[in-house]
DNA sequence: CGCGTAGTTGAACTCCATCAATGTCAGTGG
DNA sequence: CCACTGACATTGATGGAGTTCAACTACGCG
């Protein structure tokens, strides 16, 4: 995704540390915030009461994008997070511009729906294997990198709650993995992928739903 | 939804039976379909070569915005549909237009990507009851009226493939609530809510996983 | 009429949710 | 320095909802 068109250059660059929410779930749409380094979780509840993780978002991307009149979910920051903010009606403006002269600036509204798009084709669909192997996939690449793996600070509740799974189910699946080979995970917070080819075969597989 | 703005009045409508997609996944966008009549089902291939049905559109829904090069899904119509075709450059200068006036015409790329992000939501958690239940009452109120009910022309294999379940244990939920009361279906194609309470309650459960 | 697609029903299996108990680790304060 | 605490992760046992497989019916259409 890298970065998209960044506007008011000078605006501030703040700090925001996990329990510190960036915006709330239906709350009136006031800002557009991009990541600048970190990790964000977006947050909706169901109308049941479940929690879900609709996205996980990174560095360079712009969230909170005004297609609704309120936010569709929270943004909590997974880690201490640098973010720029930009205001609703200034950052219309700089759409419009974008919009009139490239035709093609819509880029950015594309990149805050994939990660929820991706979530409705993983859960659909496939084992819990099947689910784990293609979520990996999709955020290794995105990864701070950290030796000879990456950091990997996403607690497996939110990753349980993203996949469609429960902790339990996710903390085995790893597990599943790591016997294979496939990864490895010195620590909670590390992650290397051992064998990729293997990653995406799982995920893709269309036997995935039968097989242990 | 209703409605979003109508611009080039003067555009043809177009026609359009099941089996003549409107437009392919992985195709470039080249224009915005707004649908006139009758309902459209966007369909993605997943990686594993699942079909997925990530979303129902219906009368005066804007499908194909160019938020990405390609188009993400195939637009096929499950009934016979009516619609107007826009070139996408005139689209998007309407839209830069009528977002720097009135800062707020994102509202139709929300409304495409509402059904995606309910599809995610719906099966994220929940039985297969609840996710009926939840689906029908999504629906039923964009249906065309007919008698006591709505016609109800969806086939059960894109139900399936919507609520990531298979044919038969969408068959079989149907029956449920059939037996239940709660539903009546006179035809194949003829749906009759009998007590809207009781469905929207049977989405809402908290409950819903463990009940039968 | 015969064919194909879609829907229906039944029986067996299995993967994942659930429940419960225990382990690990960071932070806190005595 | 070590107990204490709470959040998160781990592991096992159990049951059940939904998938899978298979056979059959209903319907539309050449």
């Amino acid at each position: 995704m890298g970065r998209h068109f960044s506007m008011l250059a000078g605006n501030w660059i703040l700090t925001a540390d996990p329990g510190h929410t960036l915006f709330w779930e239906g709350e009136p749409c006031t800002h557009v915030i991009e990541v600048q380094s970190g990790i964000v979780r977006g947050v909706s509840i169901s109308e049941e009461g479940e929690r879900h993780v609709t996205a996980f978002f990174f560095s360079g991307d712009q969230i909170g994008i005004p297609v609704h009149d309120s936010y569709r979910y929270s943004a909590e920051p997974v880690t201490q997070v640098h973010y720029a903010r930009y205001a609703r009606r200034q950052w219309c403006a700089a759409m419009a511009d974008s919009l009139r002269q490239s035709g093609r600036l819509l880029q950015s509204i594309g990149a805050e729906q994939d990660p929820v798009f991706r979530r409705g084709m993983l859960i659909g669909r496939g084992s819990a294997l099947g689910r784990m192997a293609a979520f990996l996939t999709m955020v290794v690449d995105r990864l701070e990198a950290c030796g000879a793996g990456v950091r990997f600070p996403l607690p497996q509740t939110d990753i349980a709650a993203y996949l469609g799974l429960t902790p339990e189910t996710v903390c085995r699946t790893l597990r599943h993995l790591r016997e294979l080979g496939i990864i490895d995970m010195p620590a909670h917070d590390r992650l290397i992928v051992r064998d990729r080819a293997a990653l995406e075969h799982a995920a893709h597989s269309p036997l995935a739903r039968q097989r242990a």
